[in-house]
DNA sequence: ACCTGAACACCGTTCAAGT
DNA sequence: ACCTGAACACCGTTCAAGT
């Protein structure tokens, strides 16, 4: 006897996704996410082998949405410099418009989302190619990455809780590095 | 009637701290730590208010120990150059020498934390006053700060797991936001 | 094929009772 | 003053039973 489903995969992880951003993945529990799409706990274990699968689901479809964005913002601009710049904004303005998926993007590396994140160096491959070279644009590239998210990881955290003018500390870290990389 | 301890609160830390660094913050449970001090997890509340806290203290002594080695290291150079590169190279090394404690040292801020972070931040502002000048050095050490610390959560998580030469894409982040800064 | 309740081992935390 | 066992509400996960 088929009995049929209540809801599907798509519709569970966007549920998922939905509980992370309003209260951090630590604190959405399998009930509460079965709850979401009508069903219970148990249930959730036929479709995804476990907690850690379904969140990592998330985790890549956050990846996915970003890359997308990150290219959009680098077409939009002609000089690598301008294109690294729109980069590095298009990469804080997602982090901090989803703080806590944002979180859960780096929580639990998965072989997935290491391969997806790999993309997202990629990107910022071909604007540095044109500001230093082939051969040095990795290298750059592992410059930019680690600010990028060594600054959002600690603009999140509150480490910059006390101090004004968080932007302009941003915008200066882009261009110091730029500069240093001429 | 007196009855008398078992351990103490310094045992009890330390105790935590080891568990920490061998399994990982969030696979220690308060029963692990109590019975590594020959107490029940329920004893541990009349010391510590609850988990968050008793993980705060290993936070807070991590960070001590921490800026201890990061002013020892900038006191063994003379030149803010050489003194900025040696308190990366050492922040580096402490963080992979006890990956899973430098995770649990950004995972929850407390306020405490966070003070004592600061402090870290306070460490490098003397060589950057040196290098740009008292009036750009905080700026200075907003660039610095979130590459280290961006390098070391992708370095530790294994972003850059297939790629060679690790140590020397540190050294050129660090000498390309020098050279940004000049 | 998918959902369910019941069960399991495990959490953090509280509390009355012991010394 | 500090420790304990028992209890509570909650986890993730398994599984036999339902449709």
């Amino acid at each position: 006897m088929p009995a049929r489903p209540k809801t599907t995969d798509a519709e569970i992880v966007a549920a998922a996704r939905a509980l992370v951003e309003s209260h951090g993945h630590d604190q959405v529990s399998l009930a509460d996410v079965a709850a979401a799409v009508g069903i219970r706990a148990p249930s959730l274990y036929n479709r995804f082998a476990d907690r850690a699968t379904l969140f990592a689901a998330i985790d890549q479809e956050a990846w996915t949405e970003l890359n997308a964005k990150l290219r959009a913002s680098a077409a939009r601009q002609r000089e690598p410099a301008a294109q690294l710049t729109a980069l590095a904004r298009t990469y804080r303005a997602y982090a901090k418009a989803h703080p806590r998926l944002y979180a859960l993007m780096w929580a639990n590396p998965s072989e997935a989302a290491l391969a997806i994140r790999s993309e997202t160096v990629a990107i910022t491959l071909a604007p540095f190619g044109k500001l230093v070279g082939e051969r040095d644009a990795f290298a750059a590239a592992r410059v930019l990455a680690p600010f990028l998210h060594g600054f959002l990881t600690m603009e999140l955290a509150g480490a910059f809780r006390m101090a004004p003018g968080i932007d302009q500390a941003f915008a200066h870290g882009i261009a110091t590095i730029l500069k240093g990389l001429e």
